[in-house]
DNA sequence: CCGGACTGGATCGTATACGATCATCGTATA
DNA sequence: TATACGATGATCGTATACGATCCAGTCCGG
């Protein structure tokens, strides 16, 4: 059992400490959704699985419970967290607050080079909207995910920052298992990209760029909710 | 040497587990300010001032270590963070954005008897700024934390009350030890307290309310800065 | 047939021991 | 004297072993 001839395990890359080798596979296997939400996490298990000890697996799961990836009860084991709808609401509306400041705060340090590239990715995101047959939902999340990385990756405070990664993972993890993408605002999506490349690129005020940053954001969930009925009283930010 | 000679070591209250005692003692005491800023912590150190081992510990630092409150270096030791003024700055920044929301959205849950409360301890600050003689800058401080904590404690977001408590606490224990008051901002701050509550009371809109107290927190980091004149690029929210 | 106590298994929590790594200090040499 | 180098100590990182706690299934009594 202790070999490591098994083949799914994409070798674990050789990491600092064990610990971090924990860490680092384990957020992979979630943000990736090869662990499923709600899947049991034993710790001598997984310790097993990378053929190190429960000691550093433990750490690991613990800094995965910090970021909200997994819960961890007494005596009972692990889970992959994202099972509760109401945990993607909270989630969603963290990330509309944090995004929208990083999007504004990073606006001044986003050059030319930025911008094209920015460009470049939604106009790849509208060209599949217009094709219906080259729509691919994984494909359209990760480009979205591109594009918004390249306008907020300037942020000059390094703790909203984090905030916006951790936000985007927990948000990643949850949607892979148990949301499904809302199609009918990839569209209007694609439009208020252009409009904040826009803003941004004419140097408009911190303000009025958080504002419009959030707005995206608070928007992909208003569609949710719609889409749901679920939740009609959830606040607005 | 071995023994730090701290004053009276509160005994550690029974906690659930072990780690989580090392956790709160540690927490406690960065926060109160009696480990003090760059203080180092020796892991087998600190488990034997708890009577217990050092795996526990362990955990708690690396916990600290994920909210902020210490760095942890390998084959080195952890020491108390709060020694980078920059990151005073950032930490105040990113309180200013949770803190301002998180207000904003518990507006609507702040009854007639919180509202009460918050003037009541509004009062008190008030009657400290009126009277040099009274004026005691650690009880402001509390004070003023025990104003805040009313009206953003009903914020529906878990996370984002998370983060501010986070934020309050990284920034008690960076400027217990580091940075002073600045009393000039004391009346101000107060009739800024007033008129916060004049808007939660009369049912302002959400936005306004989020805007007014970011920019609450805001005017205080530029006092902070204007006093020292050292980050004057520092960006603003 | 049903409910409560009991036992067995599983899992986590912690202590202890050992190895690995890094900083420090003393010494020799150019 | 300044610098390079090696010995020493301190500290963390991990493995292993053991105890504590909880859950589930079972048995017994009503």
């Amino acid at each position: 059992m202790s070999a490591p001839t098994r083949a799914a395990a994409p070798a674990p890359a050789p990491a600092s400490s064990k610990s971090q080798l924990a860490y680092e596979w384990l957020h992979a296997q979630i943000v990736s959704g090869s662990l499923a939400a709600g899947a049991r996490l034993v710790l001598a298990q997984v310790a097993g699985e990378l053929g190190i000890s429960v000691v550093p697996v433990r750490e690991a799961v613990r800094r995965l419970e910090a970021e909200g990836l997994v819960t961890f009860e007494k005596n009972v084991g692990a889970t992959v967290a994202g099972i509760d709808p109401i945990e993607y609401l909270y989630t969603m509306q963290t990330l509309s607050l944090v995004e929208g400041a990083a999007t504004a705060l990073s606006a001044p340090a986003v050059g030319r080079s930025d911008l094209a590239a920015a460009r470049e990715v939604n106009a790849r995101m509208r060209a599949m909207v217009d094709d219906d047959h080259q729509f691919d939902p994984v494909e359209f999340t990760r480009l979205n995910h591109e594009f918004h990385s390249v306008l907020f990756e300037h942020c000059p405070n390094p703790h909203i920052l984090d905030l916006v990664h951790r936000g985007w993972n927990r948000l990643t993890a949850l949607r892979g298992s148990t949301f499904s993408f809302v199609p009918e605002r990839a569209s209007e999506s694609v439009a208020e990209h252009e409009e904040l490349l826009r803003l941004i690129e004419r140097g408009a005020p911190t303000p009025e760029i958080e504002l419009a940053a959030r707005r995206h954001r608070s928007a992909t969930l208003d569609a949710y909710l719609a889409s749901t009925g679920a939740h009609p009283h959830f606040p607005t930010l």
